[in-house]
DNA sequence: CAGATGAGTTAGACACACCTAACTCACTGC
DNA sequence: GCAGTGAGTTAGGTGTGTCTAACTCATCTG
């Protein structure tokens, strides 16, 4: 039984694991070490240096001993058409299907190494080509160009200013109910109308509603800033 | 990495091709021998062997030595879900995506490993619990009951009589793509004006159509007979 | 009914990706 | 600037699924 292999540069499922993650860690604009990478793969550590070892030895990425991974042009390319499938997938679970946006992140890591390019394309045409994912962070295109995730920290918002939510932290589920629940999506309006110096808490006004969050939640918002009020 | 479980009974990618592999055969009221299903699987019969061993231990399938395997109680449920994930996405991708035919058994037999069940089933409502394929063989229902499958060979139709198409054989590609041409499709109501009995030839009305076709045309519809003619 | 033939099985190897345990490196703090 | 510590690597082993080559079984034919 031969791999599956979508298309392309033949890549094993645990590979396409491997440099999607390098990829994000890096979209993120940290460093990829073994530990981190292990971690976040559900890994041991020592599985995490072997795979280095030989995605290095392919050409996808550069490694440096003890000190981590970059990706290379080509380990670039690969990882973006794997984000690429990861977040078309879950825009199609959240927009055609109707599933919660907590869920679909680990649905599309499933799903995401048996898309054959043809349906892919397809199913971004039924969706209209979007530009990111229900959670705001951005599709990278056929070449493999992505746009700079979209937003900046809420945390950096005064009293006072107004903002336009355009992607949240799509790690934890339960926050991505909680932020659900709030109505704190990408395309809401918010305002600051409180900020606690004392706790970090805000008071906020977010479409209809007016509503206090914690540090947590506000960390994993990233927001425009919006001058003039429609 | 954990091999993609998509729940349920954890069966790695392999066995699900065996098993759904096993259950085709058998639905067609063939025998299961090791060279067949190394062959249709395109794997070597040691390789078939070996895996019709681990089948039977973990009780999937009863196997008897140098004569061949046949479906347990637990082996026919879970190969019926993987053939129903299979013809689920080839319905999905035939009416929702829009993709011919010919192609979508290919894609599904890379999709269907890596499905969760409710992903299956949120498209299986999108798409008005469909019974059967594009090419008209039955889905399986969720508690892994399967209808028999529609028509009978349209070899059998006598000169004169009308019929429905139901059911397609949906092993060639090239075939199917023919047939597609010719309107030769599931629901297409037909009838046999002339049967030449030199070489088997058949001249069918089809739909709007006239045309004249072989042996092996005939052979790949599976029709009901129709008296009344409305 | 005996031997030839072909299908099926067993033996032995390999690749992949994982693990734990032991070792090594690099940096931090005294 | 050297020891301790924690992160990273290497060593060695496992399970799965594949292969080819060699053997064995069952059946068909003379």
């Amino acid at each position: 039984m031969v791999e599956a292999p979508v298309k392309n540069p033949l890549l094993s499922t645990s590979r396409e694991d491997y440099l999607a993650d390098i990829y994000r860690i890096q979209a993120a604009g940290q460093n990829v070490n073994t530990g981190e990478v292990a971690q976040r793969l559900g890994v041991s550590a020592a599985s995490t240096s072997a795979m280095f070892k030989r995605l290095a030895q392919e050409g996808l990425v550069h490694y440096e001993s003890y000190s981590g991974v970059w990706l290379t042009k080509e380990g670039e390319r690969a990882a973006s058409r794997i984000v690429r499938r990861h977040r078309v997938i879950e825009r199609f679970l959240t927009d055609i299907l109707g599933i919660g946006w907590d869920r679909v992140d680990g649905f599309a890591n499933l799903m995401e190494h048996a898309l054959p390019d043809e349906v892919l394309e397809a199913i971004e045409r039924l969706l209209g080509d979007p530009d990111t994912c229900p959670h705001g962070y951005p599709i990278p295109n056929r070449s493999g160009e992505t746009a700079a995730p979209a937003g900046h920290s809420a945390e950096m918002l005064a009293a006072g200013e107004r903002a336009v939510i355009r992607r949240v932290d799509e790690s934890d589920p339960g926050l991505l109910r909680h932020l659900r629940e709030r109505g704190l999506v990408p395309g809401t309006r918010i305002r600051v109308q409180e900020l606690n110096p004392i706790d970090g808490t805000r008071t906020l006004s977010a479409g209809e509603r007016t509503l206090v969050v914690g540090q947590r939640i506000v960390r994993a918002l990233f927001v425009d800033r919006v001058v003039d009020d429609a």
